[in-house]
DNA sequence: CTGAAAGCGCTTACAG
DNA sequence: CTGAAAGCGCTTACAG
């Protein structure tokens, strides 16, 4: 075709259905309409077209078909996360599988979008009104996450994992988070081989919900032993940051015998510290995490941990969003999944 | 299940170029100008088309500038792999962070795709054709991989990693894995604290590049001395796989001294079985990996491995898909990073 | 059963 | 400097 200068790159255009209908000497509407399988084709008519089809390699434009009006089939899974944390986070990495195995079983495409926290939302927006994208899986969201209200401002099909929020009209799927942990702490004080004396928590960071549950179900299965809680909040969720604050808490409170952790890479920064410190797993002090995530299981000893269905999480994601695509209203819905205790040799 | 009523959501449909066009009380191709900064635009036009634009919160249609023929600004890393395995992949993870690091900062978006080895092209072309890509970068490739000749038939900017073809006429990024395999090798048998007596290699899946390179390497570097090579193929890249390996080598090779691992996950494998069968690390056997992901960090002792840059991989990949799209064309260069070796304990 | 036509939102020569 | 118009590829009433 025609380049012009001030385009370097000859556009990508394939063979468009103009071209296969007059290969198929149909009009374009008919053809349209035997692709979509919508409407009346007569069978001649639908045998040219198919073997127009063929002969050409036509492939549909989803530009042209989205701006029509139509679905693109792509679907979105937002990581709220700066990627070098991502790359960090097994949940993350679970999810995506989980989605991606959904959707591609329900014949759509799945897009992973990092979106860094401090990202401007201008980028998000381009991507919300793109008309490329059908719906929108948020994973990682902060309290009071501003994608959130954009992705509800937009009215675009939408799920969102771990976020609770005054008037949202999004549905939630979440790992029961509180009797996760709850039934944990019950475990490292009862039944555990050596029941905890003095029991601290390394807490995750205060801005996910995640953190906050986990913590509370701490905080209360004490209280209602009165027994006082010892907490230590790490900065971020990764295996550096619970170096830091895993030192902290030994230095402050030196005669701890149990450590329940906010999630594994702080399970396994603590019993690092502690190794460091000349004290040994699960003899001197118990560990446990949660997540059973891939750390759990590089530990020595391995991780007494809380396992998360990170990839139903995922089915999840993809399923809410899939299902108002079908025309359900799902609201602002809280689909919790249950946790399990995976005892190993830490705790 | 499949999408019932024909259209039961309101579709998403943002202000439009005409909206903003009718309250600043210019025309839409005025507007049009305006946005993208081409031609010439009144100082009194610019500044109410301005406050229109903030006042009505326009966000432009990229399917609809797709179709005029613009760019999307959109760019696919496509994981050629299924997507379980990918969540074991520490490299794939990486070059996605330093991908998206690159595009971001060039006004980019990545849009990560994960295509199953055994998934069907119809998807894959349609992403292709789909208007909403400005470029491709494909990770984990096979050998006569079938996506690659879809991409050169496109036409798309794109960028490969690690594949290797006849008539290949798009940009490949990859690591130096012969010359750092061949370093390792240099060191087990010269230099390492306990040099090798009896070397075996476990070797990755046959089907890539980069585990002929290290295998082929390690071959070679044992003929220059005259010494047999002894390897045993791993299915696939992943520690389970590794597993099954490492005990048919060591059934076969219970002398060996020295393992040499094609990655990480392999040798982390080899570790295992080797502890389960009482034999200490690096006493014993010595074992060395490939690639420094965080596998290395997890065994005790932990890896002597080769560094791959994996997120310099991910630069690249995305670079070369820019500098494309701003016209330079690269044919099918070959742009190999270099690798490092790291020593710990194991080898 | 099937064409012709209008429209989705945006861009770009081309007149004025 | 700016408007009117055509076109990108596809879908969908609406006539025939």
């Amino acid at each position: 075709m025609t380049e012009a200068a001030p385009r370097p790159l000859p556009p990508v255009r394939g063979v468009t259905m103009a071209d296969v209908a007059r290969v198929a000497g149909v009009s374009r509407g008919t053809v349209s309409r035997y692709v979509r399988k919508t409407g009346y084709v007569s069978s001649r008519a639908a045998k040219s077209i198919e073997a127009a089809i063929h002969e050409t390699g036509y492939v549909p434009n989803v530009a042209a078909r989205s701006l029509a009006g139509m679905r693109a089939r792509n679907i979105a899974l937002v990581i709220h996360q700066d990627a070098t944390l991502f790359a960090e986070d097994p949940n993350l990495m679970g999810m995506m599988v989980g989605a991606n195995q959904f959707l591609t079983t329900h014949d759509h495409q799945l897009l992973v979008m990092i979106h860094p926290e401090q990202g401007g939302l201008t980028r998000f927006k381009n991507a919300l009104y793109g008309g490329f994208l059908d719906g929108i899986m948020l994973a990682a969201p902060r309290i009071g996450d501003p994608l959130v209200g954009l992705i509800q401002e937009s009215g675009l099909p939408a799920s969102l994992v771990g976020a609770r929020a005054e008037g949202l009209t999004i549905p939630v799927v979440d790992v029961d988070n509180y009797t996760g942990a709850y039934e944990m702490v019950t475990y490292l004080l009862d039944r555990a081989p050596k029941p905890a004396k003095r029991v601290a928590m390394i807490a995750g960071p205060r801005d996910t919900t995640a953190a906050q549950d986990r913590r509370q179900a701490f905080v209360d299965c004490l209280e209602a032993r009165a027994i006082e809680p010892i907490v230590e909040v790490s900065e971020h969720w990764s295996h550096d940051s619970g170096l830091v604050a895993a030192r902290a808490l030994l230095d402050a409170h030196p005669d701890v015998d149990t450590v329940f952790c906010a999630n594994d890479s702080l399970a396994a920064a603590v019993m690092t510290v502690l190794q460091d410190r000349g004290r040994t797993v699960p003899d001197d002090v118990r560990v446990a995490g949660f997540d059973d995530s891939r750390w759990a299981m590089s530990t020595t000893p391995h991780l007494t941990t809380v396992a998360q269905p990170a990839e139903a999480m995922g089915v999840a994601l993809a399923e809410l969003v899939v299902r108002q695509l079908g025309g359900e209203s799902l609201g602002g819905q809280l689909f919790l999944q249950s946790t399990q205790i995976v005892v190993r040799g830490s705790a």
